[in-house]
DNA sequence: CAAGCTTGTTGATGTAGCTCAATGTCTTTA
DNA sequence: TAAAGACATTGAGCTACATCAACAAGCTTG
């Protein structure tokens, strides 16, 4: 674990403001009329900066504010008794962090900045009762824990059924979606996470994915240098993952 | 797929009552005061019969209900695009299905029953617009939805760092404490699914359950003939959970 | 109750991904 | 800008689980 450093939460002085921020159509505010965006606004005291290496919480930690990332790239990952780590996501702008502490009124897994980072805490309790006045919100919120369960469904069709191929394809296909639908190059962008966070992420050893990476250049399907990747072939990386047999065959 | 006989919804003229129902305590009305109660109660306008090996909904179809599970035991499973399925649950009474269909309005697994079941259909949009007014009924449905991240996280572990025999394990003592929460036995109990079944959920193949159990059988921890399950020693086989390491050692 | 089907068990063998290890490269810090 | 630490790559060998196959035991149905 060399995620221990002191927590660093700087505070900013500038309001928070969902009406102009550039994540808005795909965060919390989905779809909200200006009338209520501005109501959601004054649930947010102040944006939070996070540095990177830093805890924004941790397991246990008692649920104070659901947070929408604003800036940067978070990990989140789940401890088993005896330690070993399990990263049940990457989020970035417009992803919404600690759902999952809902269920328990304590957040159920670590979310640690994978580099300089801020984000928007949303205070569950008044979210709860501001929700109560706006179905569109209420509404958002149920679709956004709803899509988390579906997207740990995926998670689960991967590590049960593909092979290390097959997942590493489709992490990279999943990031390049993403980061188009917030407007930046689905080809080209760089991995903000090491190689053994994505081993985690996908039940394999770094080991794994770095041999992973090679089979993918030899194929001439990603240009992959460090954390740079290139997507040369974006078709055929998608007919690794859609073609998802066991072993064995294309 | 043996699950793909025709769909079987008998209608049972019985109107369904939260109030006398055998698991208010573990489903969506928990906490809820009478009089919320019954009004929950009004939306439910009759139980539905599932029988064995039918659907009760497959993915893609259009979100209507949630369904409580009021009798039986259904499991949901997901498709890849190559036909693949991956187990994602297994539900029993007290139990929502449907929650992963709140994020598109369409449902995105497949649920069927593993025998003859009763299930209380909720439409979706009566159930918001009630929330509205019962905050703790809206307070439950988040609850719910979170409780079912949650659970998926430790799937993601399970599937990413644990070896089969700790799979297993962790079903089994998941199995038991459910079913010890219902009343029954946490130490004696039948299988409702088939090694097929668990071992599409646990991400491995029927032939290595079977030699799990044997193992298991072997280590005098489980007695398991058939799908009848005797458990011998409970902290045994919470032990074999908790040390996981991935290969070797105890 | 026999025949056929589904489900479960067990053995033999193969292999994908893990482990261990050596080495290289990039990043940080003093 | 040198040194240390973190991160990435690649090879060799091992092992847990998959695959294939044969058979046994329960259910179902005529």
């Amino acid at each position: 674990m060399s995620d221990s450093e002191p927590q660093l939460l700087h505070l900013h002085t500038l309001k928070a403001s969902c009406a102009s921020c550039s994540v808005l159509e795909l965060c919390l505010p989905i779809g909200l009329t200006g009338v209520e965006v501005e109501r959601l606004d004054t649930l947010i005291a102040q944006r939070v900066k996070v540095k990177k290496g830093a805890a924004l919480y941790r397991t246990g930690d008692p649920l104070r504010s659901l947070y929408a990332v604003r800036l940067g790239f978070f990990k989140t990952s789940v401890l088993s008794v005896d330690g070993r780590e399990q990263v049940t996501g990457f989020q970035m702008q417009g992803e919404m962090l600690g759902l999952d502490a809902i269920s328990t009124d304590h957040y159920a897994c670590n979310a640690i900045a994978l580099e300089d980072s801020e984000v928007c805490p949303i205070p569950f309790s008044n979210l709860e009762k501001l929700a109560r006045d706006l179905p569109s919100l209420q509404h958002n919120l149920n679709k956004l824990l709803s899509q988390e369960i579906v997207r740990d469904h995926d998670m689960l069709l991967m590590l049960g059924n593909m092979n290390a191929d097959e997942r590493l394809a489709g992490f990279l296909l999943n990031l390049s979606q993403r980061l188009n639908r917030r407007g930046y190059s689905s080809r080209d962008f760089v991995l903000r996470m090491s190689r053994e966070a994505i081993g985690s992420y996908l039940g394999l050893r770094l080991e794994t994915i770095c041999r992973c990476i090679a089979h993918l250049r030899e194929e001439n399907l990603v240009d992959l240098q460090g954390r740079n990747v290139k997507i040369l072939d974006l078709p055929g990386l998608r007919q690794k993952v859609t073609g998802c047999h066991r072993h064995t065959e294309l």
